[in-house]
DNA sequence: CTGTATCCTTAAAGATACTG
DNA sequence: CAGTATCTTTAAGGATACAG
């Protein structure tokens, strides 16, 4: 492909306008959440305890995942200059407060997983299959909050 | 799960298939945080008002993100059958307590978003530029938490 | 052991023309 | 107005050979 052409990066078009979801966002990642929950639940932990430990998770991910957590500050990455080398990762202060907005997340998760799924099941129930292309028909099948066609 | 081991194995603190986490996962993405918020915030809202509120989303993204929020019974969708149509997207309790999660996710980046920056700025300049492939010079810049070599 | 570099595939997202 | 269909671009992620 052709190259050498600077593109505009989406940043600069839109660049963050709020820093707290930058943060949000790098922070709340599928990886780093498990990781940093890992870290904090049972304290400092070599690299491939924690490949051991976080199910599925590719080798380059973690490696790319710790690099974040440690230059946000949430872990702190040890090096023992033994032969072979000894590297620990351990959650800083900041990763244990931030798991209990995790733990909160989680709560909410758990005590709405039932009606969650109910909604799920209900909402594919109503829009069975692939019709949705052709055209919605609004008609709710009576269930609690579904979508509701009001009279005009 | 698959092994009388008395050991307790990575496996069993870490269940695959964890359906919390997918409901997490589907629920704490960029745009539907955003979505959520909003809806909360300022009550039920059209589809351009959602559009001109969220910075930056497309109109695909836009329905795309209200449809799953609407499959897991975040908001629902009410049609006025007029003409031209009318389609007002509401959040539901189960948002709302939501949004409290959310916010507490919100405060610990805010509390912690000058320490994230330091970090990130300590970081950067540890590593400065591209010299990672080169090898890691394993020293600290005497910061608070940096990586540290302990003495062999 | 602890990564890094590289290649490759897939999923996510953007742009936008078009429709009821 | 409120989308949907479609095409294209971009980012995320997996696999793995190899290095210090």
């Amino acid at each position: 492909m052709s190259q050498g052409n600077s593109r505009v990066t989406d940043q600069d078009i839109h660049p963050v306008a709020c820093p707290i979801r930058e943060i949000i966002d790098s922070v709340a990642g599928k990886w780093s959440v498990q990781i940093v929950l890992l870290l904090v639940a049972r304290g400092p932990m070599r690299f491939t305890e924690l490949e051991r430990g976080i199910e599925g998770i590719s080798r380059r991910m973690l490696t790319l995942t710790l690099r974040n957590l440690e230059r946000d500050g949430l872990v702190v990455r040890t090096v023992f200059p033994t032969v072979p080398p000894r590297v620990e990762y351990t959650a800083t202060q900041m990763a244990r407060e931030l798991r209990g907005a995790f733990a909160e997340l989680a709560d909410w998760a758990r005590r709405h997983q039932e009606a969650i799924m109910a909604a799920r099941a209900a909402y594919d129930r109503r829009y069975a299959a692939e019709q949705r292309t052709a055209g919605r028909p609004e008609q709710d099948t009576g269930s609690a909050e579904s979508a509701t066609v009001p009279a005009t």
